[in-house]
DNA sequence: AATGCGGGGGA
DNA sequence: TCCCCAGCATT
């Protein structure tokens, strides 16, 4: 099968079976950017809600450049790698300031942009632009391992670059845009990364290398995962006159978002009466105990909340209806409200 | 070359 | 549980 064919079958097959997705109505280089960056290690199911309601609030670059940080962080609230928000602001003020409010059209002046890599200023460049450059992602590199039957690790720096120079050869040169995107859609629909991808269904199945030999359940290879670290936290929710301490966070993780006293310890009931004596502790509860797993490390967590006459130095109080509105907080804080919301019921009840 | 950086969908 | 996801930045 030629190059030509490979190209016109793919492409067919992506305009007949691609989803109706939101970014997909709006050819914008913004809007496509805006999806792109969402994208990034994120399921399209997870992204629809957060794109639109973005789109939505922050319609133009200018928008964006604009946007106060906290308001983004907001609209980003739950998505994760937070930092992406924090430099699509960054480079929307670029874009406004040194490029008067559009994306250059130019591949290296994409990449030296905070947040956009190498995928992301391919990806750009091919949909966006509707050039021919090799946007490969962890879809494209199972689809390519696949036909190629590509038997060492995707980790390998030598087998990625293989990879992107087959892409590159392969590229539509008429219709960039759509190759790129049915080369994703399919490792995202039908080269699944499942021991059973669809092959029976698959477009170019003829070419595959992998299936031809029956070795496609097994590809691509990859490193086994590194084993996540565990680390205790005490989360302790302080609360004054019925309104809660939070303050911003400066550490790496979680970097500018809001959250609640955090310990690198387990306390218990008694240590934190005695720790906290000086702000005249009313009542300590425990919350709940849980644990929050990120890519890399495993947080077991004792949260409790606790009420004291004096404020907690450095953090601000708001009520927990105000939090919930206004301010960004991560998932693993969010998950004690539910148990907040309780008590807090319950004690407004009893008075 | 390795690690840090979130969170959730789906088997 | 585990794997994976339209990766990037830093070291």
């Amino acid at each position: 099968m030629n190059k030509q064919l490979f190209q016109s079958k793919l492409i067919n097959w992506y305009q007949e079976n691609k989803r109706d997705l939101p970014w997909r109505k709006e050819h914008s280089p913004y809007a496509i950017w805006v999806s792109e960056i969402m994208l990034q290690q994120t399921q399209v199911a997870t992204v629809i809600d957060y794109y639109t309601r973005f789109i939505k609030e922050l319609p133009t670059m200018q928008a964006l450049a604009e946007v106060k940080l906290d308001h983004l962080l907001k609209l980003w609230e739950g998505l994760g790698y937070y930092i992406r928000a924090r430099n699509m602001k960054k480079t929307a003020v670029i874009i406004i300031s040194k490029y008067n409010g559009s994306f250059p059209n130019d591949y290296e002046t994409l990449l030296g942009l905070p947040g956009i890599g190498p995928y992301t200023a391919s990806a750009m460049m091919s949909i966006a632009f509707n050039k021919p450059y090799a946007a490969v992602d962890g879809n494209v590199y199972r689809v390519i391992a696949r036909q190629e039957a590509i038997t060492k690790s995707i980790k390998e720096p030598a087998v990625k670059k293989q990879i992107k120079h087959v892409v590159s050869n392969l590229i539509s040169e008429e219709n960039p845009s759509d190759f790129t995107e049915g080369l994703m859609e399919l490792g995202a629909t039908v080269c699944l990364p499942s021991k059973t991808p669809r092959c029976d269904i698959c477009p170019i199945n003829e070419t595959c290398s992998a299936y031809k030999k029956n070795i496609q359940g097994t590809l691509p290879i990859k490193q086994p995962a590194l084993k996540k670290k565990r680390q205790k936290k005490t989360v302790l929710v302080f609360l004054t006159n019925n309104t809660i301490a939070i303050k911003k966070r400066e550490t790496a993780l979680l970097n500018s978002l809001y959250g609640f006293y955090t310990l690198d310890t387990h306390l218990t009931k008694t240590t934190i009466t005695s720790q906290f004596n000086h702000l005249e502790i009313l009542d300590v509860k425990k919350l709940k105990y849980y644990t929050h797993v990120f890519t890399h490390l495993k947080w077991q967590i004792r949260a409790y909340l606790v009420k004291t006459t004096k404020p907690f130095p450095n953090y601000i109080y708001k009520s927990l209806n105000t939090i919930e509105t206004n301010y960004s907080l991560p998932t693993t804080y969010k998950k004690i409200f539910p148990e907040l919301n309780q008590y807090l019921e319950r004690s407004s009840h009893g008075k």
